[in-house]
DNA sequence: ATGTGTGCAAAGCATTTGCAGCCAG
DNA sequence: CTGGCTGCAAATGCTTTGCACACAT
């Protein structure tokens, strides 16, 4: 259940922004520490702000919360994802990617260890004679405890 | 390349409805019609809403649109993915179900046949203790045909 | 100093909903 | 007839954008 991954801090996500030139404002620290502390989980954008917010005491306005992710996500730091209807979630990149296991009933989500799946799908999306970049997989299904709930 | 699979037509989707004791209405025989026409083409409500349009020639409500694909969805007779940003699609179901190679140059989606991937991902899921239902799968990645262009 | 990042407010887009009337059964 | 379906219009929810000011560098 348990495996130890790279673990990403908010220096490297701090830092990944000022390689860049970047600028780290509060707003951006607070979200990058927000991230750093999810280790993964999948937040919303509106999470996000709540818990930058909460952290850091300031204000922050939600259109910095979008267009940090964004600028975070170019740098391929953090990852967007769909999964069904509602807003789009976001979390870290750590471990190589991950995908994911949703519960229709509970909605909870769980990850999928991505070295597992890519190799399979790697070959069948060569086959198609397409070059996979990012993988997207959301398994959608019944977790053990709902089922367990009835 | 091409293979055959059940086809599905417009009587096949107007019965489902049928055999809810659900009515037929224009609309929502326009609106099969532009599905069985597609062919598993991955639409987007617009997309359906103009079709549909254009081929009974009478105006249709956007919201009628929502609301039959939502009741066409239930009876699982079309499916939704949401493949990155933008606008949910709409697709038959109509060969056991398929998944989807997304190219991130010119966006267009190809299907990844259910089969082959369903087995690979099932085992992984189950290994999580967790009962797959809808598989839900994108790969993104590049094209032949924009890998050749450049 | 300088121009990048921010707040604010408003717009944008996809989708949902309430209600009154219409039409398939 | 009668309730399910539709149109209309307004509301909703998420996200984006334009502009003027603030602050990190």
């Amino acid at each position: 259940m348990t495996e130890a991954v790279a673990r990403v801090g908010v220096d490297e996500l701090v830092d990944g922004l000022r390689s860049q030139g970047l600028r780290i404002t509060g707003a951006r620290r607070a979200i990058c520490a927000v991230l750093a502390e999810s280790r993964g989980e999948h937040l919303t954008a509106a999470a996000i702000h709540q818990r930058a917010v909460a952290r850091s005491g300031v204000p922050i306005n939600a259109s910095t919360i979008y267009r940090t992710i964004e600028v975070l996500q170019v740098l391929s730091l953090v990852r967007y994802a769909h999964l069904g209807h509602g807003p789009a979630v976001v979390h870290l990149v750590q471990d190589g990617g991950h995908h994911h296991l949703v519960c229709e009933i509970c909605g909870r989500t769980e990850d999928l260890p991505a070295a597992d799946v890519r190799a399979a799908l790697r070959e069948l999306a060569e086959r198609h004679h397409f070059v996979p970049a990012t993988l997207h997989v959301s398994v959608i299904g019944i977790c053990a405890e709902c089922r367990a709930a009835g």
